[in-house]
DNA sequence: AACGTGATTATGTATGCACATATTACCTTG
DNA sequence: CAAGGTAATATGTGCATACATAATCACGTT
């Protein structure tokens, strides 16, 4: 087996050791050398080994403690980075044209789980809006969402007649943060009448809630056509 | 507006970066100072500045090119690091007792769509197995699981009474890698009686294929209980 | 005008060094 | 022997420097 770094580039050694890490030269749990030994094993400096080490540990791959020393993450925990689409450009990634109608759209008292997810008092007003998104003409989504008026005042006459209230917010208050959640729900009538599908049909079902620096943004919930996959590498 | 820098750390310059980006200091797809500017503005090295945008590069808040220069990142991506629970892990952190029945357990000739996912050829003998993941005595989730035993021989001899398949293959097979999907199924027949709901419901389901080293190792189709959701942070 | 060439510039990366910090191990002291 | 302090140690971090690489621009030649 070939163990030898390529180059002594921070992420040509990084390579390395992961190669023979994967390739089970030290146990799952086992402290592994530490940035001095490789260092020399590998003719560079240590600051270099500390690079890649800790970019092994980003990936968590391998713990790292100070004095405690580096060590392979004993219960390799599965994860992923989750790319959450903008439904646009998933549906033009499809190669199919796009279309949104807004279904409604009014002021009105945030219902009580919609106010307790943004973490609003009670009797909040709030923009409701709902949207049937369309992909080539057909159904490909249908989204029900509250807007915080407080945090994004524009948004009450915003146009949405070209662009989505995603992208709308997504454009005027970026860098939100916020929590996501993902389910399966029974089509309820209007839904099913949305997304042309039967009632007590499983759909697919994201929310989100989202605040820019403590202002609760929006709320949305979206359920997606039948038979919708969100898919993703480990 | 406190721009300063608490401390001349590379993550102390990295948040007042950030929070420059934030507060809207410089539009969506403009070009920010250079690093030797910053370097200048908090009175450190290069290096650290080079460090501080690195790691906002990483986050997707700003797109670095070689002599390009640095730029907001102009469609902020939502993004999550999605992690995948151990359902026992799961299941413990609620407070409650885990413990799983495994239903079936045969070698069977791969189905078509199965051996499609796991990229076999056809009449490929897998190690089918289904399981009941229990919470507290309740159903928590139902899996359908075929493993290849050309990759892990010693998994038909596996005891899988303490520990589960999954817990199993991950201490065998670490770092392996694969494709996931999540999606919203109506509860068949099977699944409605042992997960103790009414044909149809809409179940939250979770599909993973994995391989090590290119060889495969395992497709798995996980059906969790009614209700369950999959929370996770923006 | 078209083309190539070299200077310029911004980020990328490797290095040696010094010091910071966390943690363990050991040793001293009561 | 126990408690507490101290030294040893591995990683974490900052800095100055040098060079690498990529993209762009200005300039000069054909």
């Amino acid at each position: 087996m070939n163990i030898a770094a390529q180059a002594t580039t921070h992420h040509g050694i990084r390579e390395a050791i992961r190669a023979r890490i994967v390739a089970g030269e030290w146990d799952l749990g086992e402290l592994i050398p530490g940035e001095a030994d490789f260092a020399a094993q590998y003719a560079c400096a240590r600051t270099t080994v500390n690079r890649a080490l800790q970019a092994l540990a980003r990936e968590g791959i391998v713990e790292r403690k100070r004095k405690g020393g580096t060590r392979v993450r004993p219960l390799q925990l599965s994860q992923a980075q989750l790319r959450i689409p903008i439904i646009r450009e998933e549906v033009e990634a499809m190669g199919q044209t796009y279309d949104h109608r807004i279904m409604r759209r009014e002021r009105s008292i945030a219902p009580g789980e919609v106010a307790e997810r943004m973490r609003l008092g009670p009797r909040h007003e709030l923009i409701h809006l709902e949207t049937l998104q369309l992909a080539g003409g057909n159904p490909f989504a249908f989204e029900r969402r509250w807007v915080n008026p407080a945090t994004v005042p524009d948004f009450e006459r915003a146009d949405l007649s070209a662009i989505s209230a995603n992208e709308w917010l997504i454009r005027t208050v970026p860098f939100s943060r916020g929590e996501a959640s993902l389910s399966a729900v029974s089509a309820d009538a209007e839904l099913a009448q949305m997304l042309k599908v039967a009632p007590g049909e499983a759909l697919f079902t994201m929310e989100r809630t989202t605040w820019s620096e403590e202002r609760s943004v929006t709320f949305t919930r979206l359920h997606y056509h039948l038979g919708y996959r969100l898919n993703f590498e480990l």
